[in-house]
DNA sequence: AACTATTCATAACG
DNA sequence: TCGTTATGAATAGTT
């Protein structure tokens, strides 16, 4: 500007870039801090050289702030959309999950309640059933000292009568098929 | 600058405050395209009005690039680290739901293995006493074809003895004591 | 880095 | 919001 207007172009001369740039950047945070002076404004300033170096200038002295200001004025980058996409399919999977977890929490409560109640169920049973099996043991029992009275009974006539003692023929098919019955009983229960 | 200098302090009239605003920005949004230019500098510029009004410019056409880079050059936002706990815990905990839904699994596949063994084996053992109690049901109805067989002989043997018939006394304590074993039975299982 | 000639930015005004 | 202009500020080229 000063002695000869500037071509708006990248100046070639690395020295003369370096140095208009070292100037120009100063007058660039010096003018941003007097608009945000001057007119109660609030200016984020970066500023990253060719070779890399940044120089910053956040007029609230806080940069973060600032940029999160920016994000939410114009819609926040694909990071962090990519960041909130994950955020929002694991909390879609807890949910997923817990319901998961519900159901199989119901059914094995069912399965145990289930469970409990045939246990019951069983052990009533199985007294019920033991007691009527002895009750049929004790009633097998009597009826076979029955017999025996009976059959002493008859071969006491028939010796009173003067005839040889003949037993009564009163097995068709079967006798004591049932040896242990109890003992079986008891094995299993 | 031109017709007086001004003073470095908020510009307290509105009107000028704003027209001041406007010109002022407008020369540092063009001054900091000239440097970004003429030294190949990748400028970033956000601009807050005091009513909130943004404006901004990024030389290199991507703001969220150019804070990306802000940002490693200068670490990570509060959002940033608050979603990225947020996100770290949503993982741990679909990883402890999963955890949770593998136990519930197991211990769900156990209780039906159990109840399919047991029912299996309730079966079989059903037969097995439904099988014993028919045979002891069967035993009784023969030993009381005897008893009847037997007391028909000893009547007549008595009568051939020109004896008033007298039954032989067999029942000291009882007699009938299982009016319906087997439906009881069938009523159970 | 300092100087300075020159251009630029802009405050005040219409 | 825009144009004009007087004037202070910025700075390119030089030392």
């Amino acid at each position: 500007m000063a002695r000869g207007k500037v071509q708006m172009r990248r100046i070639e001369n690395p020295v003369h870039r370096q140095v208009t740039f070292c100037k120009r950047r100063s007058g660039l945070l010096k003018k941003a801090k007097e608009l945000s002076v001057l007119c109660d404004a609030e200016i984020g300033l970066i500023i990253f050289s060719a070779h890399g170096k940044m120089y910053e200038l956040a007029t609230n002295g806080n940069m973060q702030g600032l940029v999160e200001k920016y994000m939410k004025s114009s819609r926040c980058s694909a990071e962090e959309q990519a960041d909130e996409k994950q955020l929002v399919e694991s909390q879609m999977e807890v949910n997923m999950l817990r319901n998961e977890i519900d159901v199989l929490q119901k059914g094995l409560s069912f399965l145990l309640d289930s469970f409990h109640l045939e246990t019951e169920n069983k052990a009533c049973s199985n007294k019920f059933v033991s007691l009527q099996m002895d009750i049929m043991a004790q009633e097998i029992q009597l009826l076979k000292n029955k017999e025996e009275i009976l059959n002493a009974a008859n071969k006491c006539l028939q010796e009173q009568m003067g005839l040889p003692y003949i037993p009564v023929h009163t097995d068709p098919t079967m006798t004591n098929l049932l040896p242990y019955p109890l003992t079986i009983q008891n094995d299993i229960y």
